[in-house]
DNA sequence: CGGGTTTGACCCGCGC
DNA sequence: GCGCGGGTCAAACCCG
């Protein structure tokens, strides 16, 4: 599959995450480094986040990963979605992303602010942006899952600022961005050519705020009217929450000088 | 009227 | 240097 295919080459595989019809109290990750870690930290790292001592990377078997709380249940679940398949990918240190956390800074606000005053004489036209500072990606997360909605509702509120047409693919591709205001996480979704099914959803960087679904290492909040936190979301908001942790666990022995959030 | 979406233009990195 | 493609901006628009 040519997204997969692309998206491996620039992050790395955490796991291929399967949910049954039934929403779990644990998720299943099968074939997970027989695909490709290329950091080796990695996988050993997101080994010993699931308190797995032996490994070898041929190991086909499914993993059964306990979850903190059971998703959220609604009426809707079984006939919105009855199966997920979710790929979810760290980035990978060679392609810098996860490495340049430590560096990174709000380029948004700063770059807004310190160009401010070129605003009134630009007005309507090109609005200025630092020239010199390199753009330093923030660590993500892709995940594909297969569903019919474009857009997963994952607990979290997005504002869409831009879309563009995504080549060799008749889908275009959406950005997003995390509506609060100390929250600088965007999120990147399209669907995949070859398997219209497919949605990848890219996420770049951390929330900094609890989810309104699942605050963190707690049981989930399920609103009175949970219309809106249907199966898909239950079931990618569960990726997203196993990421992250993930990805914190990493933090700890690879990153320093992570700036407080 | 406020917040979200659309959309065309611009910026930037990268490969040739 | 140039062109291409991905990413972002922001004015205009939409909608509740």
């Amino acid at each position: 599959m040519m997204e997969k295919r692309e998206i491996m080459e620039n992050e790395n595989l955490i796991g291929n995450v399967t949910f049954p019809d039934q929403i779990p109290t644990s998720f299943s990750l099968s074939s997970l480094f027989d695909m490709s870690c290329e950091d080796e930290k990695d996988s050993l790292g997101f080994m010993d986040l699931l308190g797995i001592k032996d490994f070898s990377p041929s190991v086909s078997d499914l993993l059964h990963i306990p979850l903190m709380a059971p998703p959220p249940r609604s009426t809707q679940m079984s006939t919105l979605v009855e199966s997920s398949e979710v790929l979810n990918l760290p980035a990978t240190p060679n392609s810098s992303s996860i490495s340049s956390l430590s560096t990174e800074a709000p380029k948004d606000e700063q770059s807004i602010a310190v160009d401010e005053e070129d605003q009134e004489n630009t007005k309507k036209q090109l609005k200025p942006k630092k020239k010199n500072q390199k753009r330093l990606k923030e660590p993500r997360f892709a995940f594909m899952t297969r569903s019919e909605v474009d857009h997963l509702e994952d607990g979290y509120r997005w504002r869409k600022y831009g879309q563009k047409a995504v080549k060799n693919s008749p889908f275009p591709r959406s950005y997003h961005r995390c509506t609060s205001a100390t929250c600088g996480v965007k999120k990147r979704v399209e669907r995949s050519s070859d398997d219209p099914t497919i949605v990848i959803t890219t996420y770049e960087g951390k929330h900094t705020h609890p989810s309104l679904m699942m605050p963190r290492g707690s049981a989930a909040i399920i609103p009175q009217d949970s219309r809106r936190f249907s199966a898909a979301a239950a079931t990618f908001a569960m990726p997203m929450q196993f990421a992250q942790s993930y990805y914190q666990q990493q933090q700890q022995p690879y990153f320093h000088n992570l700036p407080p959030s």
